[in-house]
DNA sequence: ATAAACGCCTGACGGC
DNA sequence: TGCCGTCAGGCGTTTA
């Protein structure tokens, strides 16, 4: 489901309260487990799990890509929802409530001292949690943060001439960028009048400037609108109300009118203006 | 080095 | 109504 706007407004809202009823899971203390799926633990047992994450307090909420990154007293706890997953944070009434009433496909709860619980809810079951005493073996793989300043318009036009690869999969490969998926990826390509299938290393610098500015324009427009609602994981962002060709196949291009069409690049579903983005 | 094919899962939707 | 194919905000592994 989520793309880097989305887990940021999870991880600004864990930290916070807000759309939470005031919930945040800052400065919980980790009272109890209760693993519903085994798998969803991608390094780790339930066993081992549960009885090394009891006790410990919830310092931080972050975010890192599509990483939510759970500081810990002692760990870090990472989780990645992939396709269909969500987190919610909410109040139980007494014991008997939080061992009761879970929704459909909660496949990791976590139970809080104050009585709160955190729902790790993920339909289609792609989304893996770990525990790890050093997370970085897990991220630091990971390419730089589009939003990040460090990542100037001369280190992205060098990391574009040295790659061969067709720009939309290019993007989206996360050990090259970090947080970009299908929706984001061909907004900003649109935005940026280039074609998916365009080869990097083609890429003219002037092109290149104006492709980082754009992902960082559709980024941040998605994160101020807190992410995007699509079907039926609804999480309250409305960043879809502001698509120009994602999921919009058929209809005109908002620049010239032209029917925006749906092709497959690098196996996904891809939507470009044929006469705005040209290979 | 790059990319395709496929697997992992459940659910929604459209056509018949 | 039921059945069927297609599609889905992701990513790892295997194969070409």
């Amino acid at each position: 489901m989520p793309e880097l706007p989305e887990v940021e407004t999870i991880a600004r809202t864990l930290r916070s309260g807000e759309r939470h009823r005031g919930l945040t899971v800052v400065g919980q203390k980790i009272t109890g487990v209760k693993v519903l799926w085994d798998r969803t633990l991608a390094n780790i047992s339930p066993e081992q799990f549960k009885s090394r994450i009891i006790g410990q307090v919830v310092e931080n909420v972050s975010r890192r890509g599509k990483f939510l990154v759970f500081t810990l007293s002692a760990d870090t706890l990472l989780m990645h929802l992939r396709m269909s997953g969500d987190v919610r944070i909410e109040a139980g009434v007494d014991k008997k409530e939080l061992e009761l009433a879970l929704q459909p496909h909660d496949r990791l709860v976590l139970l809080f001292e104050s009585g709160q619980r955190l729902a790790f809810n993920n339909p289609r079951k792609f989304g893996r949690v770990w525990l790890a005493e050093n997370p970085g073996q897990i991220l630091d793989a990971l390419g730089p943060e589009p939003l990040d300043i460090g990542l100037t318009d001369e280190v992205f036009y060098g990391m574009l001439l040295s790659h061969r690869r067709m720009m939309k999969p290019l993007l989206m490969d996360q050990n090259f960028l970090a947080g970009m998926g299908n929706i984001y990826t061909d907004e900003a390509l649109f935005r940026a009048r280039l074609h998916p299938r365009r080869v990097s290393n083609t890429v003219s610098e002037k092109e290149s400037e104006l492709l980082l500015q754009e992902i960082r324009n559709v980024l941040k427009e998605g994160i101020q609108r807190n992410g995007a609602s699509i079907d039926w994981v609804y999480r309250g962002g409305d960043f879809q109300n502001e698509f120009k060709v994602y999921g919009r196949k058929d209809e005109p291009c908002t620049v010239c009118g032209t029917e925006i069409i749906r092709i497959l690049v690098g196996q996904r579903g891809t939507h470009i203006c044929p006469t705005c983005q040209k290979t």
